[in-house]
RNA sequence: GGGCGGUUAGCUCAAUUGGCUAGAGCGCCUGCCUUACACGCAGGAGGUUGGGGGUUCGAGUCCCUCACCGCCCA
């Protein structure tokens, strides 16, 4: 490929962005394959898998930018570099985005369709999804190895799901119990903790009572309670009291009657801290069936638990009369019996804390249902990890794992999120009641079975039939018993026999379980049971492939603190026990990204921005550039939104009131625009508008100073040598810019390693714009034209700029890439002879980057601070010629008054000073005097005297401020100094600084006081 | 209720074990289309570091307390 020798001036992102995609896919650029470096130049990251729910957003540009930038330095620096992409098929989200829509746009639900005919649906949901977000990730120059994408739901992924169920069931990890989970209605399935958000709604407080059989002599008749949901009444069990509630003592123990039953149920009253003496009338009913609390004290009271709920809540048939009715119907029903019953007192509307779902946003009901459980806490004798070790149990196992420093959490902070959740070691609910999902491998029979028990026991011996590896637990340990299986189970006792298969059933095998009465779980997987093998079922798993072995386990993983708990700490479990290593040894948690009140961004709320429309507003390594200028170590960052007005492009600030509006009248332009709430009506008709924010500008600010650099460099660059230079026959700016350039070098990689992102890019803007471009670019103009000494600037430039487009690469890989093939095919040949050569690379994104150490022959303490005295006399004389209004055109005249000692070696530096300030004439003298007119600067011991600009008036009141100045700074030091505690206790060093710097003020003051006595 | 984090310039954020005059970008003001760049150049103004107390020679930084904000868990 050729490249046109003249750039645009301004930089056109996507044109460059395109095709330095194609030539990166070329040379196979992200390809990751085994190879024979040693395991410390092996790097891995294992991308968080993004959801196929929808598109991706600003989240996940940060994420997969820091991500990518990581990557692409270890590439540079030689490691062979694996970015692992794909996504997550996240069960309960996409379905119920499928299920949303379905129901929007034909009115049908899941039923009506069957499970083949949704599953097949959101097969096609994913796959349009899937390639919108990889289009995404690309688009974002994330450099993944595309040719190694996965998917949860893949065949080879599937397996690897299977066999850890398998190993787990066999092992006693995962087991079948009734528990109280929350229940979808809507979706009808449990949802996990981490899915229910809470919200205050509107309800009303029922005061009811019920009636005490054989009510002590002399004591009350009824007991009164309160509920805000009366329909559970018919799931009580029981009436519970403080024990310590006087009120109440002579009641323990004897039994209440709920009216609801005929004859009424008889339920007794308990004694139970759950009772709260201080809340209304300190007795409260218990529903364990319906009410998270009154299950614990179910369970403390070995109460029945009376399950009144369908799955699509409904009374079940345990709801006597009321069977069958709805919620709200049975609600209504009891409340007007109670009342008929003079068992009513009062009604009180208050607001209550309903939890919801976080997918159908519908209010959860607590349902008691049999689900599978992975046993999270320790087990007698231990299990056993995938290295052959013990451990007490999963959840310890992860714990010890972060607390030994195998993983290492940055920031430190969230290892103690991580470790706080696993204490809980709370067994894990991972059975989900929906169709799209890993399907769990266990089919089920009642036993003694249907259709007899006799077939049963045949059908039982005949599992050895079967062509998949099982695992029965029952008959396996009837067997290792030497039990007739027949008698092992006790057929007046029925139970549920369960068998696991380890992978997907024969059609054999299929017919062959259900003749033996078996059927399957229709149950799914919680998405995070399959999420958790990502780091390895990625590259094989349980195969020993070459894969595994060479990227297992990964280097870090990248990742923001919604989801070290349900995500990281899982991976770690799954990991140390499946193959007994961690799945990567560093935790980097980056910063979330808020809006502009500091809200969590949604797209459901409208203040959601798509990483598309700020690419297309600014280009992707602006948006790269801006998301790692903002990676700070805080927790959070935020981002005023705007939006773009597709009629004149003007931004329009997004506030509470225009968040949710459908169309906006543009400030600017004053035309209407359609926001995404808009219908297509509107959308057709106004244009939508984009959603961004403007401190994207910073990026694309940046990526065109870049530009335009390289393209003045490229003008000037034509015949540039590559000859040996002695650095001190060099001027002071080459030899500074070089020891600037070698120092970022260094403290860039130092930044790198510890993921100060916010840090690097502004050494790399500091070294690039400041340095490179204000002054040093500045300084050399003339010199590259027609100096003598012009060689060696060029040579310096190309070797900065060289150092300069490797440095920034990871952060702004499209601009710097296509500069690099500009920048080779003008110079191919960079660098410094026996000082500083960089290995030459035709691409970019393979070129080595510079080195942890800098250049250390390049390092130069000395020449950086006389550069840096030389900048403040040119910022002084600068600031007296604007506040003068010098024309920039003009020359001015210039006097220092300088001690002996240093007059030669300004005298030597004079042109710098004179040619970045726009000086004509430059005198430097020990003991002249300030000339009339002239505007003073005081640095240290120099004077600095500006000619002909200024009258004494103006130029009294300047100085007379100034001195006010640095009498107060003198004021502060000479008491510091006076102080014997300081001296002390400080470090010498510090009071040496201090002592210097007095000096230096004291010199100052006696300068302005000499020039202010002049002044009469 | 428990835990974590935050509060620094108009805005968004820095300030590496406590130690130079608390910095940067954006915005603002002044002057410049200087033959790479107006998405630019030069200069400038702007802060009692949320309030109060304490430790220390010295506190944005450590401790206590109050206020407000955010997140996580119950």
């Amino acid at each position: 490929m050729s490249y046109p020798v003249e750039l645009d001036k301004v930089y056109e992102p996507n044109a460059v962005q395109r095709s330095m995609l194609e030539l990166w896919e070329r040379h196979g650029a992200f390809r990751a394959l085994p190879d024979r470096k040693a395991p410390g130049q092996r790097f891995t990251v294992m991308m968080p898998l993004p959801n196929v729910t929808g598109m991706l957003h600003l989240g996940h540009a940060i994420n997969n930018t820091l991500q990518d930038i990581v990557t692409r330095w270890h590439r540079m620096r030689g490691f062979t570099s694996l970015y692992q992409p794909g996504t997550d098929h996240a069960g309960i989200g996409t379905q119920a985005v499928v299920e949303r829509r379905l129901f929007e746009e034909e009115g049908k639900t899941r039923h009506d369709l069957g499970r083949e005919e949704l599953v097949r649906r959101i097969w096609a949901w994913k796959d349009q999804y899937e390639r919108r977000i990889l289009e995404q990730l690309k688009t974002m120059g994330c450099s993944c190895d595309w040719e190694r994408v996965r998917f949860t739901l893949d065949g080879r992924y599937s397996q690897s799901v299977q066999e850890t169920f398998f190993r787990w069931f066999s092992a006693g990890l995962i087991y079948r119990g009734e528990r109280l989970v929350n229940w979808d209605c809507h979706l009808r399935t449990a949802v996990s903790d981490d899915e229910v958000y809470h919200q205050t709604v509107k309800g009303q407080f029922w005061h009811f009572k019920y009636a005490i059989e054989n009510p002590p002599p002399g004591g009350p008749t009824h007991l009164a309670f309160a509920t805000t949901r009366p329909e559970t009444m018919l799931g009580d069990v029981a009436l519970a009291v403080h024990p310590e509630d006087d009120r109440y003592r002579a009641l323990i123990g004897r039994t209440a009657l709920v009216p609801l039953f005929d004859p009424p149920r008889r339920i007794p009253i308990i004694a139970d801290v759950w009772a709260d003496p201080g809340k209304g009338t300190g007795c409260v009913k218990i529903t364990p069936a319906h009410d998270p609390n009154d299950y614990q004290v179910g369970l403390r009271h070995g109460l029945e638990m009376i399950n009144i709920m369908t799955p699509d809540r409904r009374v079940s048939d345990r709801g006597g009369a009321y069977a069958g009715l709805s919620f709200e119907e049975a609600r209504k029903r009891i409340v007007e019996t109670l009342e008929a019953l003079g068992q009513l007192d009062k009604v009180e509307t208050i607001t209550v804390d309903l939890p919801h779902s976080d997918r159908s946003k519908t209010p959860i009901e607590p349902f008691l249902s049999p689900q599978w459980f992975v046993r999270m806490g320790d087990v007698d004798g231990g299990i056993t990890l995938g290295d052959g070790s013990k451990a007490d149990g999963l959840a310890q196992a992860a714990m010890d794992a972060v607390k030994d420093g195998r993983v290492r959490v940055i920031p430190e902070r969230y290892g103690k999120t991580y470790l706080d959740w696993l204490s809980e070691k709370r067994d894990w609910c991972i059975s989900r009641q929906l169709w799209w999902g890993h399907r769990i491998p266990v089919w089920s029979m009642q036993w003694p079975g249907v259709p007899t028990f006799v077939k049963s026991h045949v059908s039982l011996e005949s599992l050895k039939d079967l062509d998949t590896e099982y695992y029965c637990p029952d008959y396996m340990q009837a067997v290792r018993q030497g039990i007739d299986p027949a008698e092992h189970f006790d057929p007046s006792a029925p139970q549920l026999i369960y068998v696991c298969l380890r992978s997907e059933p024969t059609a054999r095998d299929e017919k062959l379980l259900a003749d033996m009465g078996f059927t399957r779980d229709p149950d799914v997987l919680d998405t995070w049971f399959s999420s958790q093998l990502w780091p390895y079922a990625t590259l094989g798993w349980p195969e020993k492939t070459p894969d595994l072995d060479y990227f297992y386990p990964g280097t870090v993983l990248i990742t923001s603190r919604d989801i070290i708990t349900l995500w990281v700490a899982r991976m770690v479990l799954s990991g140390l026990y499946n193959l007994g290593e961690v799945p990567f040894r560093e935790v980097y948690i980056h910063p979330k990204i808020l809006d502009g009140r500091g809200e969590t961004m949604s797209k459901s709320r409208g203040n959601g921005v798509d990483p598309l429309d700020i690419i297309d507003a600014y280009g992707t390594d602006a948006m790269r550039y801006a998301l790692a200028d903002m990676t700070t170590e805080t927790q959070d960052v935020r981002m005023p939104v705007e939006y773009r007005c597709p009629h004149c492009r003007a931004l329009t600030p997004q506030t509470e009131r225009n968040m949710q509006a459908k169309t906006i009248e543009c400030k600017e332009c004053k035309k209407t625009f359609a926001t995404r709430w808009a219908d297509e009506s509107d959308v057709s008709a106004h244009g939508l508008a984009g959603m961004v924010s403007d401190k994207f500008e910073i990026g694309r600010n940046f990526c065109n100073k870049l530009w335009n650099a390289a393209r003045f460099a490229f003008m000037n660059l034509d015949g540039v040598g590559f000859d040996p230079l002695t650095l001190a026959a060099l001027p002071v700016e080459d030899r500074w810019m070089l020891a600037r350039t070698s120092q970022v070098c260094r403290s860039i990689n130092a930044e790198l390693r510890q993921y100060r992102f916010s840090a690097s890019i502004k050494l790399l803007r500091d070294l690039f714009w400041e340095s490179l471009c204000d002054w040093y670019v500045e300084l050399t103009k003339a010199r590259m034209r027609d100096g003598s000494d012009g060689a060696a600037a060029k040579q310096i430039l190309a070797f900065c700029l060289d150092q300069v487009l490797r440095m920034l690469h990871p952060f702004i890989p499209f601009i710097t890439e296509r500069l690099w093939q500009q920048l080779n095919a003008t110079a191919p040949r960079r660098g410094l002879p026996g000082l500083a050569e960089p290995a030459m690379s035709e691409l970019l994104i393979h070129a080595a980057f510079p080195p942890a150490d800098g250049w250390p022959k390049l390092d130069d303490a000395a020449v950086v601070s006389v550069f840096e005295a030389l900048q403040d006399a040119t910022r002084g004389i600068r600031d007296i010629r604007n506040k003068s209004r010098v024309s920039p055109a003009d020359a001015v005249e210039v006097t220092i008054n300088a001690p002996g000692d240093r007059v030669s070696a300004l005298r030597q530096q004079a042109s710098i000073v004179c040619r970045m300030a726009g000086v004509g004439r430059l005198n430097i003298e020990t003991g002249a005097a300030r000339p009339a007119n002239a505007g003073t600067v005081v640095l240290g011991d120099l004077q600095i005297f500006v000619h002909g600009v200024s009258d004494d008036a103006a130029e009294r009141a300047r100085m007379s401020k100034e001195r006010g100045d640095v009498e107060r700074q003198i004021a502060t030091k000479e008491s510091k100094l006076a102080n014997d505690g300081f001296v002390r206790n400080a470090k010498p060093e510090v009071v040496e600084a201090e002592r210097d710097r007095l000096e230096s003020l004291r010199q100052q003051r006696a300068a302005l006081d000499q020039n202010l006595a002049l002044l009469g």
